[in-house]
DNA sequence: GGTTAGCACTCGCGGGGTGAGAGTGCTAAT
DNA sequence: ATTAGCACTCTCACCCCGCGAGTGCTAACC
């Protein structure tokens, strides 16, 4: 049986654990909340709530944690987003107007002011389109059989690459067969790009072929574009001093495949309402050595299916509150730049 | 009085503790090399090394550990530098071949070598020229007032930067004005790109001063195209558990301002002899939080002044034979692959 | 003089004991 | 249903102590 007043409980349990670190004891919670009941009846609640599965004691005749699906509980029904202020609302979107108009400037200092803001790390990766169309493409020769194919996405992301010729071109000869391709490729997709069956010279075929290429390897969630920061953070907290564990966490987020640490598909649904923020709570994490943390998560989207993801990686014992309500204005803040710049 | 046989003696406690992370004994080392003499002698040529600065106790009663002046004169005078087994460079010249040629491609690949090679954490930086030029310009529109600035470097490298135009541009109009411009800033650097005093369009010259920005911002180490491996690997050697120091170390690696850590221009004359290795060792490094670390760094170039660094940043207790020898391969190689390519 | 055996001395480290403190569960009274 | 009271449990910090590794010194030896 759940009671209300249980649910009450387990709010304070949870809240009073995210400031303190300390498993929080009966008598202290009484104290601290000026609970109009004795921390006998405290203790009777809280066997009540250890019997749900929602707190639990590292040992006997120890305070109560919340466990994992405490946190669930808490953060589906008991939590208080919290509000920005005015003021900090303000101080951010200065930042980013005074940051240069570049999408991985604005991802890089997303993830800056998350970190920094709410001293967990974060990761945020620059807004892509899904099914990503060319709008522009170049070359230029490095020498005689090497040239760099530069392609310029609708999105207005530059990719690149290096390309063995068949045989040496002069500028003038890729410059013009850029030219060719231009008007070929301009607008189309990677799977277009493939299926365009058309009799041309070797080294026209090879560019046609590498552009495809990119494209598709531009779909996936790219480990370049994204940026993390605060990692640093993350590890002052209390629960990650000196334990053999956090090198594998760091591990993880290490290794620049983030999609790992973060799975974006879990829980944001793609046809979500606006601004959905998911979470992810310990145990909860497919990964092993993320189960000590928890991750939320947002996409954020621009015009033309462009999409990107903000997330905050922290304990388990995170301020929820705080931290999906700065996801979710971080996210508005993306979308309305995005709109504002690149329409 | 430096001896020989105190230098001896030196170089196998530095060997040693590099090998058990403990602190070495008079016993223990005749044990375990053999020597001709008796742990009382031993014992006699170590208070010697104390004397002088070479060596020290972490406290009465311990084994001696290296100082920093130990490990200086080990690595000036003592080391043997490792040979690579041909076995070893056949592998890793193969990882390199089989990877995409390019040059932030090989830089990434550079670093997640040595990182996993070493057990140690390792910083690359792709390589570039002191004074870059202007091989190609290219203008795409995004939307009416905003077009995207792309900069072809001699060295193929691509720099990008959005523009905030005066007025609406078509695509054709954009592609005009950057022919245009291409005539007059091919091959120039920035200071002659802002120097030329061109009666032009106000577009003309947002794009030509942006275009010298990006020149003179591309010059400097810039944070972006550097790559950090192995930090893990790093944080598992036993001076880092569970210290305080580590998350302020952690920190300093973090920023990705990496020239802070990796002081390039200390040590490692312009004018040296091929493949310099510079090594900064403990509390030779100027930023504190750096000095229980040492680090290993050398350049290696390209043709036409392209110039990279290579260097492990480890704990003072890491294997310099090793390290410098990987380092110093690992340089010659990159200068290998990038004169066959971009010559 | 350089080398060595012997010995007293010094510390750090791990184990066991202990007492304080925080917290619990249970019971009986309100 | 709530609460006061109480016995009980468990951690943590502290101290003590003995072990072991290592040192420095001295006196004898080659």
């Amino acid at each position: 049986m759940l009671t209300e007043r249980r649910k009450q409980l387990l709010q304070h349990i949870v809240e009073e654990y995210v400031l303190t670190a300390q498993p929080v004891g009966s008598h202290s919670l009484v104290d601290k909340y000026d609970l109009p009941l004795s921390s006998a009846t405290i203790r009777n609640e809280m066997a009540a709530l250890e019997d749900e599965g929602l707190v639990a004691q590292p040992h006997t005749s120890a305070g109560r944690v919340p466990t994992d699906t405490g946190y669930r509980l808490y953060v589906e029904a008991l939590m208080h987003e919290e509000e920005l202020t005015d003021d900090l609302r303000q101080t951010i979107r200065h930042q980013f107007h005074q940051a240069a108009r570049e999408l991985e400037e604005w991802a890089r200092l997303a993830a800056a002011i998350l970190a920094t803001r709410l001293r967990n790390a974060a990761v945020v990766t620059t807004p892509h389109s899904p099914e990503p169309r060319v709008r522009w493409l170049e070359l230029v020769g490095v020498h005689d059989y090497l040239a760099l194919l530069i392609v310029v996405l609708e999105e207005a992301r530059v990719l690149q690459q290096t390309l063995m010729l068949d045989q040496p071109f002069t500028q003038e000869e890729l410059t013009s067969l850029a030219r060719r391709l231009n008007d070929i490729v301009a607008g189309k997709n990677a799977a277009e790009i493939s299926e365009q069956k058309i009799v041309s010279t070797p080294a026209e075929i090879t560019v046609r072929q590498a552009t495809a290429d990119l494209l598709k390897s531009a779909d996936a969630l790219t480990p370049e574009p994204s940026f993390m920061d605060g990692v640093r953070g993350l590890l002052k907290q209390p629960e990650f001093t000196g334990g053999e564990r956090v090198v594998d966490l760091l591990g993880v987020l290490e290794e620049r495949n983030l999609s790992k640490a973060i799975p974006i598909s879990a829980g944001v649904a793609d046809d979500a309402g606006e601004h959905q923020v998911s979470i992810i709570i310990g145990g909860e994490h497919p990964v092993d050595e993320m189960q000590l943390c928890s991750v939320v998560t947002t996409r954020y989207g621009g015009p033309e299916g462009l999409r990107g993801v903000l997330s905050v990686v922290g304990p388990t014992r995170m301020n929820y509150g705080r931290n999906v309500a700065m996801v979710r204005y971080m996210s508005t803040l993306m979308e309305e730049l995005l709109g504002v710049y690149f329409t």
